[in-house]
DNA sequence: AAAAACATACCAACCAGTCGGTATGAGTCA
DNA sequence: TGACTCATACCGACTGGTTGGTATGTTTTT
């Protein structure tokens, strides 16, 4: 029994914290402006520890990409008590008022990790470029279900297709999120996603029903 | 006279030289991930140079993004014939289609270079964000006077104002790009920016007319 | 002549990544 | 039960290269 060790049991394993660190730290700085020491620092561990978890920076960022995901899987489609809503319009906007919700506080608690980090690497690094569109594409892939039964049951104008209003609705949230950053403030990026939420409603004939 | 020099009428002077390399470089690989040695070897100016005329990284940054304001300000809304459009729902429309255009060929090339710098400096740099963020709000700001005029000409839905309906014009852009960034390719951003214009126009009640 | 516009050489701090070593717990067998 | 082996998890000093920035000298323009 040693002093300065938690048990197995209650022992955060250092790949978790590391992972939790870089979400903070990358969704900050930024991914090159957050140094390897600073995440260390950041998760309570050494050095040694990170590059036995993680074979590189890149790697890291990697992991923390697919961690992201499962994230965002959990605490927007299966958490929330409003995911359980039957009619699945209302779910959409559900899901709408939800993401509005969420832009509160600083930019580093709302926006998105794999967003901010691809701004760096698409150009430099296939591996992030490629773990982060399969971020973004999850979460637009299950997005587009809902939406798709939305179409199905009320019908859509023009002919819209499910999974192209869900890539727009990412890019709105993901836009929403540069504006907050560089407004310093949420009222611009809250007013666009009602922007989105009026569309939305619109393509569905919704615009009487608030 | 001296034959590896140009006459001075010739001559593009290094700080216009450090200005466009910074923007090249920044929108390909972020602000962090440049150096100062790559953008002064871009620009094939020395580093004495670079400090001659920027007293650091950051006050480059700050007169890159000024200057891509007033590039804005030429490219978007003074050279192109449409911007002599007298209608101003059309003339809003034509702007719409214009960056949809804009859309094509490589990211770095099309991508905000103020929407990725203030991504990894919004937190750490109150200099480079207030900059970034003059340069999105003056895009804003002149493209609401359009929007304005046309809703004074046709009247808007839901009592939409302009300057909020430009941000979320500015949102789906910046978003957009990152969805073309990580997806490494153009469909789901200009389908983003299609979404946009439709959305504008059941804004301004003008679905019928393509 | 004087100032502005460069160029060259250099520096301390920091960077990602390495490496030899230790702590710990599970499995094995006498 | 207890000595032995082994794999995993973790530690922290170290390295070679890069970073933003500086000090000083030279050329060009006014």
């Amino acid at each position: 029994m040693s002093a300065n060790r938690l048990s197995s049991a209650k022992r955060i394993p250092a790949r978790a914290k590391l992972i939790d660190a870089a979400h903070l730290l990358v969704r900050r700085q930024g991914y090159c402006a957050t140094s390897v020491d600073e995440i260390c620092a950041a998760a309570g561990v050494t050095k040694g520890a990170f590059f036995h978890h993680f074979a590189s920076k890149e790697a890291l960022g990697a992991a923390a990409a697919e961690q992201w995901t499962a994230r965002a899987e959990e605490l927007i489609f299966t958490l929330p008590p409003w995911v359980r809503i039957e009619d699945p319009l209302e779910r959409l906007l559900a899901h709408i008022d939800f993401r509005l919700f969420m832009i509160d506080g600083a930019p580093e608690d709302f926006t998105c990790f794999v967003g901010t980090m691809v701004q760096e690497s698409f150009a430099s690094s296939e591996v992030l470029r490629s773990a982060s569109d399969a971020s973004i594409s999850a979460y637009c892939e299950r997005l587009a279900v809902d939406i798709e039964a939305a179409i199905a049951l009320y019908g859509i104008r023009d002919g819209v297709s499910a999974i192209s209003l869900a890539y727009h609705v990412q890019a709105v949230l993901q836009g929403a999120f540069i504006i907050a950053k560089a407004r310093n403030a949420l009222k611009e990026a809250r007013e666009s996603v009602l922007h989105l939420k009026r569309y939305i409603k619109m393509l569905f004939n919704r615009v009487d029903t608030q």
